[in-house]
DNA sequence: CTGTTAGCGCGTTCAT
DNA sequence: ATGAACGCGCTAACAG
């Protein structure tokens, strides 16, 4: 592997001009750079990263922990971190969490260890993880939920104003038991998303009866078995709404399987949007988030934290959207069945 | 930060001592050992990981660069590798190709710079990329594409026999101009599922016209031109054969933009399966691979490059699996409509 | 079994 | 504007 050294020697130079060439720091003899740049290339140097990262203390990487990869409410994002990272010069590692505090923890610990220059991260839960990284000088940007009790800059979407809209939009279409599936207590978005179906309900002069509210793990198979459990109570719901993307796809599955016709005899809203969720039947109606500007929004606020580690932290909360498809909406004013957008004739 | 002198000092050894503890190279007195550990407990003592790569000379992270983040036949494989790399001490660091040659470049450029253990990739076209890793010798393995010309140790499926296989499928189920949208010439999974169509229709003693083959782009938007070019041709198919998922989903969408029923009006089947295949009416048939295993092999292969950088390179081929659902089932010998494995009444 | 020494490849002083 | 010297933190070679 050729060095700093190589270029140096066959340049007739020293390694100092090499890397000040190199690295633009200082003014270097306009001919000396040029001769510099030509052996550069004949040689194909290429700087050692390692080295240049322990000479610098610290490294042009970020390490992005997401909660889990097949959720492509995530890849969106980081579509959003990537293009923001490659302006400021990063190069962004992916790294999945799966959902698993063990796998999350080794991702956390390699990051320090590699001295990244930043993570961005989607905590599962413990507060712990984000400490360790802020108390070893890491910077870090949270994003999808907040860390609890952690002063650390935080990207979110509106969830409380975004589930109320949505369980609104569903007492508006005449629905009347109308239940709700949402995540883990631990995780700050399951608590808002339910908190904004709570209001909503309030707001209507509705109660939220407690019998109606399930707790899953933001999973597919989480979201069938809380379906299930709905369907199987004395008086089971005749509408839900449920707080993330993947629970409900399980959702539907389980109204599928049980021949609940949606949305005929059960409306359903979810969190987040699916993929082909156009393909899907019926269609789905959801609170879609604009993840590609919640990566960008943390992968900014990323950058201006390693400019200025003593800067006071922010939160970003940016807006999320009520897409109306087929699943929620019984029938028109009319008496027809519905086809909002999205519905079988959907534009492309 | 604390380094390795700092807990030397305070367990009055060596650093060399601290050293051969933290690595178990050598053995150390128990005594000495312990109190080692309990220093390192202590301090919270963290090695640098950057100094530890430029005094080995390697480090313990592998690159891989996947061409599409958001196509899910990539997530279930990189579960695969994470399993086997954690087991092998590596961490694994994501790196999303996104099927863009700069983007591609500048990770592979990324991971050779920053001196990665090993790289699996799955090459988006260009061999110069591929060889520039080997040259540089860092243990490089080829998944789901061949590259070309070039010696390396690469995972497939058996692409030609599944697209055969499929295309047989839609033969026996009574289809009779069968279309096929495969992805760009370069990259060599396109051009075995092609082969394995054509061979398919040669064996059946059909002639394979070039009118009915479409080269796309391997992505949702590819698929759907591709399939409305097809339909507008003077003698439209009746059945398609697509090379991968998220082009079978656009196909399938422009089929019903147009109104044209599957599958009795026009057959289809897809090459990997896609998430939810079960949700979308009619569920899809698909030719489905192992993605975990494809994973795993790939994995293991790297582990065996890094051990032994010497030895000879191979290929492993995995078998995939024709999954029959309703997309290209007409009908049933007595002339009822098909529900097979994955129907309206799926088993879950 | 342990400590001393050296050097991985760079960037950054400090002289000149 | 340039070069010499040093050290980032660690591990491997060598002595003892």
């Amino acid at each position: 592997m050729t060095t700093i050294y190589d270029v140096a020697r066959v340049a007739e130079v020293s390694a100092s001009t090499v890397s000040r060439v190199l690295n633009g720091h200082s003014s270097v003899d306009p001919d000396l750079a040029a001769r510099v740049r030509q052996v550069v290339l004949d040689l194909d140097y290429r700087p050692n990263a390692v080295a240049r990262s322990l000479r610098r203390q610290r490294t042009s990487l970020w390490a992005v922990i997401i909660s889990d990869i097949g959720n492509p409410f995530f890849t969106s994002l980081v579509r959003g971190i990537e293009d923001v990272a490659q302006e400021a010069g990063f190069s962004v590692v992916l790294c999945n969490g799966d959902e698993d505090p063990e796998k999350e923890t080794r991702y956390v610990t390699a990051a320090l260890a590699e001295r990244m220059a930043g993570v961005i991260i989607s905590p599962s839960g413990r507060p712990a993880l984000i400490n360790r990284l802020t108390e070893a000088g890491m910077p870090v940007v949270a994003i999808d939920r907040q860390p609890h009790g952690v002063a650390v800059d935080t990207v979110l979407v509106d969830n409380v104003h975004g589930a109320e809209t949505a369980t609104a939009h569903l007492i508006d279409s005449g629905y009347r038991r109308i239940a709700c599936v949402t995540g883990p207590r631990r995780i700050s978005t399951a608590v808002q998303r339910l908190r904004g179906y709570q209001q909503a309900l309030r707001a209507a002069g509705r109660s939220a009866p407690e019998d109606l509210v399930r707790y899953a793990d933001f999973r597919e198979d989480g979201g069938y078995r809380a379906m299930a459990s709905l369907l199987n109570a004395a008086e089971p719901p005749d509408a839900v709404f449920v707080t993330n993307n993947l629970m409900t796809v399980g959702a539907v599955e389980c109204l599928v399987d049980r021949g609940i016709a949606v949305p005929t005899r059960c409306g359903v809203v979810g969190f987040d949007d699916i993929p082909w969720a156009h393909l899907v039947r019926p269609s789905l109606s959801t609170v879609a988030q604009p993840t590609y500007d919640l990566g960008r929004a943390a992968a900014s606020l990323l950058t201006e934290r390693i400019a200025n580690p003593a800067k006071a932290s922010s939160t970003v909360t940016l807006r999320t959207t009520l897409r109306i498809r087929e699943s929620s909406v019984r029938s028109l004013p009319d008496g027809q069945p519905a086809a909002g957008a999205g519905g079988p004739a959907r534009a492309r």
